[in-house]
DNA sequence: ATCCTATCATTTGCATACGAACAAATTTAT
DNA sequence: ATAAATTTGTTCGTATGCAAATGATAGGAT
């Protein structure tokens, strides 16, 4: 039991619980803790992405390739120097502009891509595991609505 | 006109804009950035979350409060020491075990609260603004399953 | 040839976010 | 009553995430 009564006083006209923000970041909560528990490589949810933009593109400035997975420049500054250290990912100066450096994989990174999307199908799955297949279909089509 | 040519080669058997966690972070960008241009006195969204959390109970320990608005112990401290700073909120020692502080609105926080829901109510509309009213009921139930 | 603008990459600062480890206080179990 | 387990709050480390400022390079317009 207790020793600290709660005093809850809520407002019919605004219900924190309700609103698309708190529910988008509660989603996004458990998302990650299955998202950390099924990983291979102890790689983030950005890395992850990173690497799998990557892999759809033979090269790519880092710029670009923030545009691509939705980062940053800053952001994707710091996710492309942390998959260096782990020797995933490999940058080369551009021949032709003196100011790009083209990412690629390196063998390690592309021997991992076919694990990382098998991790990736079955961390789908269970993050939407309440769901039915039609409920799957329409939540995934509402949020691409919002974005 | 572009002078890097794009080679994207994509497997259809993982389609990264298709996945829910992909999805989830890019809606919650979206909501984020909108949050930010609506929002009173520069709050983020864990502060706001955090204050109308304090509102809806007259008194609450630091940690408890971190869990009512489902943040880590680590974060919630963060999010409490910057709402001391902006002079929103206050601690009191609990008389009763000597652990705890008690966190509640300061009356400049007391007066916030309005504002700060007519503000949430506005950014949850701008949010959804592209779904239907049944759109919005649908995707609130889904994401809730899922939390 | 030069100027303007855009792009690329970097850096700094602020604010989440969470795991892990810790000490102090409290509660529970024995 | 005392030992064990739990709770509270703190600190450290790592990783996003974005705004803003900086410098270098590139490309187009005059």
């Amino acid at each position: 039991m207790s020793k600290h009564a709660e005093t809850v006083t809520l407002d019919p006209d605004y219900v924190l619980d309700e609103q698309i923000g708190y529910l988008l970041r509660l989603a996004g909560q458990r998302h990650a803790a299955i998202f950390q528990a099924q990983i291979s490589d102890g790689l983030t949810p950005t890395q992850f992405s990173t690497l799998i933009r990557i892999s759809e593109h033979e090269q790519v400035s880092q710029n670009h390739l923030g545009r691509l997975a939705a980062m940053d420049v800053a952001t994707i500054k710091g996710v492309v120097d942390r998959l260096k250290a782990k020797g995933l990912v490999a940058a080369k100066p551009d021949p032709g502009d003196k100011r790009r450096s083209n990412i690629c994989l390196t063998e390690t990174g592309a021997a991992l891509i076919a694990d990382l999307k098998a991790d990736g199908l079955r961390i789908t799955e269970e993050t939407l595991a309440p769901l039915s297949a039609g409920e799957r279909k329409t939540l995934a089509r509402l949020l691409r609505k919002i974005c």
